[in-house]
DNA sequence: GTGCCACTTTACACTTGGTGACATCCTAGG
DNA sequence: CCTAGGATGTCACCAAGTGTAAAGTGGCAC
């Protein structure tokens, strides 16, 4: 019952199953520019409007994923723990999807390799990038009602950095092929720009640093 | 003779500087993505075909001042002065380009407004300012014959915060409608940095005190 | 099983960005 | 004035999307 229920459910599903495993296998052979939606249709054995309604666009099936990747992250940063200072749950949020990501290696790393190889797709990253980004800065910016100019500047610079120091570590994980240890060199990364906020922005400026009455035993 | 040589470029650059016209207006007026090719051509008197010899792209139209300005800001992050520490001329660099910026306010902002309103040419701005922070990590490098990969991740995280600071500002002075000074913008945000490197990131670690032999009085 | 409803898929036409090929036009230069 | 070569226009074409109406198919009541 349960299960015939879902025949259409299932079909659906499969058909999808087949056009992102027809396309990733077409992107691969011939690149992403060179492979047309109606290939990737014909390939998966339908007509290309259908494609075209599972996936908004061409480049939508590469990116699909990464909504409820960048919400997970969200996840993440909401957590707080006793004790943490403001940059402690960016760190933990940056580690359990560098996790993540190599749990998945030649998935992410397949998907990596196209998006690279195409001018088009690598800007789609970038702008995903940039909601990350933001992610970031919302947390370290969480606690204010109305923080300042300056913090929010503030906020944008350690984000940005944080996210410059990831995007390292994911360039040079891609370039040796995943087998690097990609959360030891987002956790190097990380500690590096840690140690700098601890030292610099946070003491001698109070305006990052949020959650005052919040947290059970802040200082 | 010589004038008149110039004839046929004269109509060229005429050409181009009614389609750039004819394009902002019908994009402010209309939206990006309900401005049709078509109607840009239309509007300046040329055809469709035309249109696409003088731009590769409808996008481009919107980008095709950004080559030369990155350009620019090469040279100035170029520039060498005795002192200097490795962030010296970053900041120069970031402060001449607010600079300018300033003196051309109202292009470059009817450029980001339109820009603003089209996600996808936010996506190609992003991946505009990959390239700008790419050029802050190789100055950053410069004297590095071959820099470690730890260099590597520091320069990258570094010129990643720059660049946020740089976007925060600008973000702002948009929002502001172009009424802020810039360069103070900049030059607040980048003092926050330059303070944060100072102390900790190269002081504490050699690796980023490049030109050790090339400057002239360094040290 | 039959029939009916809702949802899916298809076929087809249409718009737009972008490109190649070729004819036509115009100016630089003799 | 005449002509070679660059600029422009015309036309045909491809691929990404999108709207729409018709055909197909699962879900379900009888």
């Amino acid at each position: 019952m349960l299960t015939k229920m879902a025949l259409r459910e299932r079909k659906k599903d499969q058909t999808r199953e087949t056009l992102i495993q027809a396309a990733f296998e077409l992107f691969r052979a011939k690149g992403f520019e060179a492979t047309t939606a109606a290939e990737i249709a014909a390939a998966s054995g339908v007509s290309r409007r259908t494609f075209f309604r599972y996936f908004p666009s061409k480049d939508e099936l590469l990116f699909i994923d990464n909504e409820p990747r960048l919400e997970r992250f969200r996840e993440h940063l909401r957590v707080r723990e006793p004790g943490d200072d403001a940059f402690a749950p960016v760190q933990r949020a940056c580690v359990a999807m560098a996790d993540e990501f190599m749990g998945e290696r030649d998935k992410i790393l397949a998907r990596l390799l196209i998006i690279e190889a195409s001018p088009v797709l690598a800007k789609q990253e970038r702008q995903q990038d940039l909601e990350w980004e933001d992610a970031i800065a919302v947390t370290l910016l969480s606690g204010f009602a109305s923080p300042s100019p300056r913090a929010r500047r503030k906020a944008r610079l350690i984000a940005s950095a944080v996210f410059g120091a990831i995007r390292a570590a994911l360039a040079e994980w891609l370039q040796g092929g995943g087998e690097a240890n990609l959360v030891e060199r987002a956790e190097e990364g990380l500690a590096l720009f840690a140690r700098v906020l601890d030292t610099e922005l946070r003491d001698t400026d109070p305006e990052l640093d949020p959650v005052p009455d919040d947290a059970s035993s802040h200082s």
